[in-house]
RNA sequence: AGGAGCGUAGCUCAACGGCAGAGCACCGCGCUGUGGACGCGGUGGUUGCGGGUUCGAGUCCCGUCGCUCCUCCCA
């Protein structure tokens, strides 16, 4: 039996890569333009490092985390998300000790052991940025806006999207609130689901984002955290919404929005599509000012989002793929048509001198005959192609037909690049 | 992880339990060296895989793998 693609780890073939790397360039572009520096970190890590950094009970670490022994039996992971590695590497080079705010982004493939759907793979990839080293809110807002602004470049509707938008508080402030939460549900554990049930004892803050219908309306008049933030965070909160006001982001509270990673503190947001079903977030993300020390660095505030290039493409999908994707298509403009095999060598030599003049051109290698090739360079989109006879080349010449108009003229070999650049 | 549907040629899909087919694509010829049209011809299949029922299975049954969708979770 042949051998075929892991489940989940689909490939992306050239039709779909000039999309891919339209939307890639799209977002790096934004990401520098925002003062932000590509970071890559590797795909393995310690699997310690996920479990410590996004938390032991979160669903990510604890059933979707690929983890496997290496030859000496350390136990290595399949990065799920990319966060805990740009704090880890953030850490070991000591880019705290290089003043200001460390403003870095990726791009690039994670991994989450799931049932593969639309829009949800096995492998996936999520671009993203980690701003570390400041509290300030202003940051946060310069984070929310980023996103938007990627959104805006790619040509998507304010409209058909939105910012759901909460803050879960500082450490001080969530044993108050859990305790709250706890005081809320325990009177209704019966009815909550299993996984709640669990969620009660371990992190009853993950119950509020349940789909569950009994336990999204137990949960509909729970304590909300924005009511048990501490003096600091509230008004980190309240200059934040200040500063969205000003550069005119528009969010919609939602207090159930509290995100599947342990690592979150005080803002917490999604920006999702109207388009979308079920799989709605387009990109998350927050604030994570204990995430830096609790990896072993000194105590470092940071903020940042991820987002699923997947879905993203899905999202873009609808349309019609913009011009800026075909300049990525490098179709050949000059076709070399060989008449006979005694002309192949002078068409290689011709090809390499195009291509180092910088002039896309091919040729056929198929064996097909030449009515067929010319059928092919037809199609393939060139402007021009080559014929090569024995006659021609023998008055040192090549006759060149514009596939357009149909047009011939010889044209001496050595002027060929001139030729062609001309009527570029 | 649970539920539903679907796996036949490269692609889209046919075939009552009875000879595995069509369109598109691909290749060749018409045209010994010139176009996407047209005509003719051709290549292409372990019917996802493994069992079972049957005189006979693409079709029915069981298992398995994969895909899609939903639930869950999220990117």
């Amino acid at each position: 039996m042949r051998v075929e693609a892991v489940r989940g780890m689909p490939d992306i073939l050239p039709e779909e890569t000039p999309l891919w790397q339209y939307v890639e360039a799209e977002v790096r572009e934004a990401f520098a333009i925002y003062g932000y520096r590509e970071i890559r970190t590797p795909i393995v890590e310690r699997a310690e490092l996920f479990s410590r950094g996004v938390g032991e009970a979160t669903d990510i670490v604890h059933k979707e985390m690929y983890v496997f022994p290496d030859k000496k039996g350390q136990l290595l992971a399949l990065r799920p998300e990319a966060t805990a590695s740009v704090v880890r590497a953030y850490i070991e080079h000591g880019l705290h000790a290089r003043g200001g705010v460390a403003k870095l982004y990726y791009l690039g493939p994670m991994f989450r052991y799931e049932k593969p759907q639309k829009g949800r793979k096995r492998q996936f990839h999520q671009y993203g940025v980690e701003a570390i080293g400041s509290l300030d809110p202003a940051l946060d807002a310069e984070v929310i806006d980023l996103a938007w602004y990627i959104m805006e470049r790619l040509g998507l509707r304010r409209e058909g999207l939105f910012l759901r938008l909460n803050s879960i508080g500082c450490p001080e402030d969530r044993p108050r609130y859990r305790e709250a939460l706890r005081e809320h549900f325990v009177p209704h554990r019966e009815r909550l689901c299993p996984d709640c049930q669990r969620r009660l004892e371990e992190n009853p803050l993950r119950i509020l984002d349940c789909k569950v219908p009994t336990c999204q309306e137990i949960a509909r008049d729970a304590p909300r955290s924005v009511d048990y933030l501490c003096e600091g965070c509230r008004a980190h909160f309240r200059e934040l919404l200040g500063y969205l006001d000003a550069l005119g982001l528009a969010y919609e509270m939602d207090p159930k929005l509290v995100r599947g990673l342990d690592y979150y503190t005080r803002t917490v947001f999604e920006l999702a599509s109207r388009d979308l079903g079920a799989q709605d977030a387009l990109l998350g993300g927050g604030r994570y000012d204990g995430l830096v020390e609790a990896l072993g660095g000194p105590p470092t505030p940071g903020v940042g989002f991820a987002g699923g290039l997947e879905r993203l493409i899905l999202v873009l999908g609808v349309r019609e793929p913009p011009d800026k994707c075909f300049r990525l298509i490098h179709g050949p403009d000059v076709y070399l048509l060989p008449v006979g095999e005694g002309e192949k060598i002078e068409a290689l030599r011709i090809l390499a001198q195009l291509r180092r003049a910088g002039i896309p051109s091919d040729m056929d290698y198929a064996g097909r005959s030449l009515r067929k090739r010319l059928q092919a360079a037809a199609r393939s989109g060139a402007r021009c192609a080559l014929f090569l006879g024995e006659e021609e080349l023998s008055r040192g010449e090549v006759k060149a037909r514009d596939l357009a108009s149909g047009e011939e003229e010889y044209v001496p070999v050595g002027e060929l690049v001139d030729y062609l650049k001309r009527r570029g």
